[in-house]
RNA sequence: GGGCGAAUAGCUCAGCUGGUUAGAGCACCUGCCUUACAAGCAGGGGGUCACAGGUUCAAAUCCUGUUUCGCCCA
């Protein structure tokens, strides 16, 4: 093996081998228990993978690894969806870059072209999820507007439509100025704006005075057919009935009385324009006012507009304003913070528009939906997200679900040129010369709210169908709980009568350093594929798991890369050092022997697939004790996985190979590895393979590249770890023993280490030391603990006595449970730093003596807390004031000279 | 305006159902190329847990309020 590992060649390599010999598709669980499936949320096909793909996709590829390891038969599906707006927009800057003018060319050739270059751009991002390492089942990828998925929207379509719960409307839509299609309420995002407040006079019609409305847009005012009052608003009472001009225009507008106006707003009297604003649009069907339309879908004046006709809103407001201030209409201008909706992909400010559209009737869906969750048919994770999903379900409004543009299903209505009857229906309904087709698409969310049923095919009632829906989890952002999520519950329920997914998890989403979102325009986002060439595929899958808090936001920075770049580096040396050992001393031929011994010697053969297991024998302490660590972390990860705390999960990782197995159990066998009894090397290679084995196998979900490239190695591996059996440690392994055993050994090395470094001894400087205690058990943990002092702390002698004897000048000293640590100086350092380090010392123990004495002699705490509690803080006072009394003598004795 | 969430070391995060001497990685300081790994090893410094009250024998943890930040909805 080479000293470092290099992932480049490796991850494509290793992709295509999976993907060729099959470890993808779904395979029969020997256990029959129900599939674990996932569908993935549907990346845009015109989209690059982004760092919120690589998160969400990593977490999806651990569950669906994670669960293939345990047996499971697995499926995660993968697609694409259309991405109408986005698509189109991307197409049509492409044929104008060619020179080509997009709404010159018609429908027809337009939609040509973005086939062809559907296919490219579906490469390219399904591509990148190839690249991360998703193991997903591509013989079931699925598009949303290919030929089965259209089926399904024609038929929930028409469907709907005739079950009355589609309808076409006249009303105010969000309008898209700059794509001049209508947009659904949660494609718009409201911003913060810095405007103005302008409060122009109206003159009363019997020329008495004026009366003043305040408005932020201006331009609007062309369109007003009423000015309105708060009916309990008494200073208006002289208004009452009366009528006003409106300026530029000379209309007479009535002064109307609703409910809706709030008095204490501006100056009480609202301008209202029932055809650009969706509230004057509901006062004006309540008092049946008419919709004057002055603004185009082109965000400009029409004809309506008069001398304005042709401007741009924004110019046309200036104008207007303008002109008012000429005509001495103006009574102030005030600055005005507000909310302005915007376009979420265009960023234009949203215009009210007046128009027909169709529309879902929301009601009688969200009723199956709210009750899914109520009753936790369909859990959210983390269970918060239930309040927000609640009050957007009992608040839903009907949905806009028509598009001004050509790329996406076409609504499958016709109408009857002779009689304008209209039909729902995929084919002319009759002679096509009498029939027209309605010219507007679907919303791309009317196809991805039947993507859990569509992928399998629905409505052909498909096995796959039968299988594999409802699926089991759903990973997904917050982001897209309203547009997507809430929408597939109503779907699935609807049209397949069952739930679309047993779980959601709803994780964070990744921002820059500020806290901001990844944007485009803002430029913060890095390249996900740069970081993977710069760190590998392992590294940045497992540093973004490791780093997103579980449902919270991660604020992201390149250089967090590292960390799992040198954590695949550690695995891949730790793997190599062992492994060369193993190799070396031809451990594989050597484990050859029969199960059925112990614990140990079955799971080994469980382990080492095809490998019959060795007569182990007797294991050591630190056998014993990285065996019952290895337990206590798989089930640590099975609980966190379960439970989608993939950072803890990673975590406990981490830090069981990187601390306990590399740092101290691999340094604690090195004696045995390196010594000369064949027998005790045995012991220790096998059982820090049989480790390293299992390790690796929980990594792979996380790393799978790095695992897979080290278990090539594994001698008698079979298969390859996508496949492995997840490991099982029996719950013998737990073994309190000898994690107290090993607590103890660490604490005496760290201590004696700790006194080499503040004597600045040199590493390899070789010390003799002496050891103080009256235990029995502590004399016979120093004996055996001796070649691992030897080892590790460099003790190449050490004598034991009784406490209390002959005071030990020119020494240093650490004081642990039962056990003084000597360590004569000679010379080798400076008595006053010696001095200083234990005034130090003695003053944090006796803090913490003097804390523990207070909560012992306060009579609350002796009574009221739980006996185990009280008990626990007398052993820690115990230990610390013996310690703090030797500190205090060693300390003396050192003043003393 | 309504709702939700966050605030712990310089930075990114743990600390889950109150009882730890409040942890990790990066960064920092010291010493080491010690026979797997300098992308490393050993040792160390650094936190009045946003603020103010409260509940409790005991609060980073539970409650209330305040501040700041973020998100969603109107």
């Amino acid at each position: 093996m080479d000293k470092t590992y290099d992932p480049t060649t490796l991850e494509r390599e290793l992709y295509d081998i999976w993907e060729r010999e099959g470890y993808f598709e779904p395979r029969p669980d020997p256990q029959g228990r129900d599939p674990y499936v996932i569908v993935i949320p549907p990346p845009n096909v015109t989209g690059i993978l982004h760092m919120g793909h690589v998160l969400n996709n990593t977490l999806q590829d651990i569950l669906i690894r994670w669960k293939r390891m345990q047996g499971y038969e697995t499926l995660w599906v993968p697609g694409s969806d259309h991405a109408g707006i986005a698509t189109q927009n991307v197409v049509a800057g492409k044929l104008r870059a060619a020179g080509l003018n997009p709404r010159e060319m018609g429908r027809e050739a337009f939609l040509e072209k973005a086939w062809e270059w559907k296919d490219e751009y579906q490469s390219r991002i399904m591509g990148q999820l190839r690249r991360l390492g998703c193991s997903l089942d591509w013989s079931r990828e699925r598009f949303t507007l290919d030929e089965g998925l259209s089926r399904a929207v024609g038929k929930v379509f028409i469907d709907l439509f005739n079950d009355g719960l589609i309808y076409k409307g006249h009303y105010i839509v969000n309008w898209d100025p700059m794509y001049q299609t209508a947009l659904s309420d949660e494609e718009v995002e409201f911003k913060e704006v810095q405007g103005k407040l302008w409060h122009f006079r109206y003159p009363m019609e019997d020329g008495e005075g004026y009366l003043v409305v305040a408005t932020t847009r201006p331009e609007t005012m062309l369109g007003d057919t009423a000015v309105a009052i708060n009916p309990t608003d008494g200073s208006k009472d002289s208004f009452r009935g009366k009528r006003c001009t409106l300026p530029l225009v000379g209309r007479s507008l009535p002064i109307i009385e609703d409910e809706f106006v709030d008095p204490e707003f501006g100056t009480g009297f609202v301008k209202v324009t029932p055809a650009h604003d969706p509230n004057d649009f509901d006062m004006g069907k309540r008092h049946k006012l008419e919709e004057v339309v002055v603004i185009g879908p082109d965000g400009h004046m029409n004809d309506a507009a008069g001398e304005f006709a042709g401007m741009d809103r924004f110019k046309a407001r200036k104008a207007i304003v303008a002109k008012m201030e000429e005509l001495g209409l103006v009574e102030k201008i005030e600055d005005y913070t507000h909310s302005v909706g915007h376009g979420d992909r265009s960023g234009v400010p949203i215009e009210p528009y007046l128009s027909d559209q169709w529309f879902v009737k929301m009601k009688p869906l969200a009723e199956a939906a709210i009750e899914a969750v109520k009753s936790g048919e369909v859990t959210l994770t983390p269970p918060r997200w239930e309040k927000t999903y609640m009050h957007w379900m009992e608040n839903i409004r009907d949905w806009c679900i028509s598009r001004q543009l050509w790329w996406g299903h076409r609504i499958p209505v016709w109408t009857n040129s002779e009689n304008s009857e209209q039909k729902a229906s995929l084919d002319c309904p009759g002679d096509p010369k009498n029939w027209t087709q309605d010219e507007d698409v679907l919303v791309t969310w009317f196809s991805s709210w039947l993507w859990p049923f569509s992928v399998h095919d629905w409505p052909d009632e498909t096995e796959a169908l039968k299988k594999y829906h409802p699926s089991s989890d759903l990973i997904t952002a917050p982001e897209i709980l309203f547009f997507w999520v809430a929408r597939m519950i109503m779907a699935s329920k609807r049209f397949v009568g069952e739930k679309p997914f047993d779980r959601v998890f709803l994780h964070g989403i990744i921002r820059d350093k500020q806290g901001r979102k990844m944007s485009k325009s803002l430029g913060n986002s890095p390249d996900p594929l740069d970081l993977m060439d710069q760190y590998g595929v392992d590294a940045v899958r497992f540093s973004m798991t490791m780093l997103t808090p579980w449902g919270g936001d991660y604020l992201f920075e390149d250089n967090h890369m590292e960390m799992g770049r040198n954590f695949a580096n550690k695995l891949w040396n730790a793997s190599r050092y062992v492994l060369g050992h193993m190799d070396e001393h031809g451990i594989e031929a050597e484990l050859t022997g029969a199960a059925g011994e112990d614990a140990f010697t079955n799971w080994i053969a469980a382990e080492w697939k095809g490998v019959p297991a060795a007569k182990l024998g007797e294991r050591t302490m630190e056998d014993r004790w990285i065996l019952s660590r290895l337990a206590a972390v798989k089930e640590k990860v099975d609980s966190d996985l379960a439970d989608f705390r993939f950072n803890d999960a990673a975590r406990a990782l981490y830090d069981f190979f990187w601390k306990e197995y590399c740092d101290w159990y691999l340094e604690l066998t090195k004696p045995r590895v390196f010594g000369d009894d064949p027998a005790a090397r045995l012991r220790a290679l096998t059982t820090a393979g049989s480790v390293l084995n299992a390790t690796l196998r929980m990594l792979h979900p996380f790393m799978p590249f790095i695992t897979e490239a080290i278990w090539e190695r594994i001698p008698g591996a079979e298969d390859r770890i996508i496949a492995a059996p997840w490991p099982a440690p029996p719950a013998e392994f737990r073994d309190e023993q000898s994690e107290t055993e090993l607590a103890f050994r660490m604490d005496v090395i760290t201590a004696i280490r700790n006194l080499r470094a503040e004597a600045r001894l040199n590493p390899g400087k070789q010390i003799r030391l002496i050891f103080r205690t009256d235990r029995e058990d502590r004399k016979g943990q120093l004996e055996s603990a001796r070649p691992f002092l030897a080892s590790l702390a460099k003790v190449e002698e050490f004598t034991v006595e009784a406490p209390g004897g002959e005071k030990l000048k020119n020494a240093s000293s650490a004081f642990l449970d039962g056990l003084e640590i000597w360590m004569p100086l000679a010379g080798l350092v400076d008595l006053e730093e010696e001095a200083a380090r234990l005034r130090k010392e003695v003053a944090k123990v006796d803090k913490e003596v003097s804390g523990m004495e207070r909560k012992l002699g306060s009579e609350g705490f002796t009574a009221k807390a739980p006996p185990e509690v009280v008990d626990g803080v007398r052993e820690k006072h115990r230990l610390a004031s013996e310690q703090l009394a030797k500190l205090r003598e060693s300390l003396a004795n050192l003043e003393d000279v």
